[in-house]
DNA sequence: ATTTGTTAACTGACTGTTCAGTATATTAAA
DNA sequence: TTTAATATACTGAACAGTCAGTTAACAAAT
């Protein structure tokens, strides 16, 4: 009885004891929420006990901050399309796809920084809410431009870049990676609609 | 013995215990999810004690239960213009007005019915997993019927009726109340931008 | 022999739920 | 009209279970 242990340098690419505690805390506080996800199911799931994870994370809080702040990079670089001097139309394509992938490939890192980051203390949560208003005004800025040199069409800037967003995030809903589906066509297919609309112009 | 409601509507003004109970609870739900709100705090908000929840709810869960079942009525709605006769473009636009104006209006209802219904037991999650599978499906149909009346563009309708819900019940997330926006504008945009896009077609 | 990693056993706080009572209002009986 | 009986709406106290976090001790590897 007993281990089970990790002999981690076997086959294991490059993941520590720390990433894999992330990963499956992710995996819990996703399916089922933070409250009622215990360290000891994440424990459990390691193949550990729950004093273990202590030694490789300092809060139960501290792993959900850890999660969330993997939602940072991508929102940086929406905002550095922005930066960019990319026409609106590719600023925008190149947007939803960054959202999209994010949004499929890192489903549970999604969900849980969209749905549940309002548990973390305010001075955690602010810092990401600040980027993800930032690229809110990225989003709208790019719409703003590209109807003022006559590209797009006049549309409230506001209503649409939550729509743009909407579903350019949606996809941690409902990706299944095991589907024929990749990324990279979601978001080429929400670009066309969202670019073209579903009507027939004739 | 004997048992709990029915007619209570003599001095009744307006509300009863039960439906304060309700909001409530919907609101400390919906700002701090279900596991981190406590009874005594639903309790306290209302101004009685914590065991006198009991006299008008079973459980705990039985509140939750409740206020999800409340997003069955604009679902079923959804479902009867999908069995309309109304031609594939006014179906679309009534089924997103019926959906933005709910997601707006009934702001934390449908933030606990999308993000806190997996805690609900299998058997009650279902009845609502199974309502939005048919109003995907609405969706989904009413896409497809327009292309093939060549009304529409030939999008993939998966894909598709995915953007278009996540748009129409993406304002829970950002609408309020108090702003110049109201829920009939709200939809009007979003008609316009999923109709036509946002590209000027020259 | 120290560092790294882990465990068994425990604590302190919290929270959903129950229950025996109580005060007030409503109805029935005298 | 007074009195007794009953239902309504709640409270205070306590129970039982859960869970984040701690402590101290132990093993393996460097």
């Amino acid at each position: 009885m007993s281990n089970n242990k990790q002999k981690e340098s076997l086959v294991n690419t490059t993941t520590t004891r720390k990433e894999e505690v992330m990963s499956v805390a992710a995996r819990l506080f996703a399916a089922k929420g933070y409250h009622a996800t215990t360290l000891d199911q994440i424990a459990e799931e390691i193949g550990v006990t729950k004093p273990a994870l202590y030694y490789y994370v300092t809060n139960k809080e501290d792993i959900l901050r850890t999660i969330i702040g993997k939602m940072m990079e991508p929102m940086e670089e929406v905002c550095e399309v922005g930066r960019s001097t990319l026409s609106p139309k590719e600023k925008m394509e190149k947007i939803i796809g960054i959202l999209v992938k994010f949004a499929a490939e890192r489903k549970d890192t999604a969900l849980i920084a969209f749905e549940q980051a309002n548990i973390l203390p305010k001075r955690s949560r602010d810092s990401l809410r600040r980027r993800q208003k930032e690229v809110d005004k990225v989003v709208e800025q790019t719409l703003k431009a590209g109807i003022a040199q006559g590209y797009f069409t006049k549309v409230d800037t506001k209503i649409a870049s939550f729509a743009i967003l909407a579903v350019s995030n949606g996809p941690y809903r409902w990706y299944r990676s095991e589907g024929s589906l990749t990324p990279v066509k979601i978001a080429d297919q929400f670009i066309k609609l969202l670019e073209n609309g579903y009507m027939k112009d004739e």
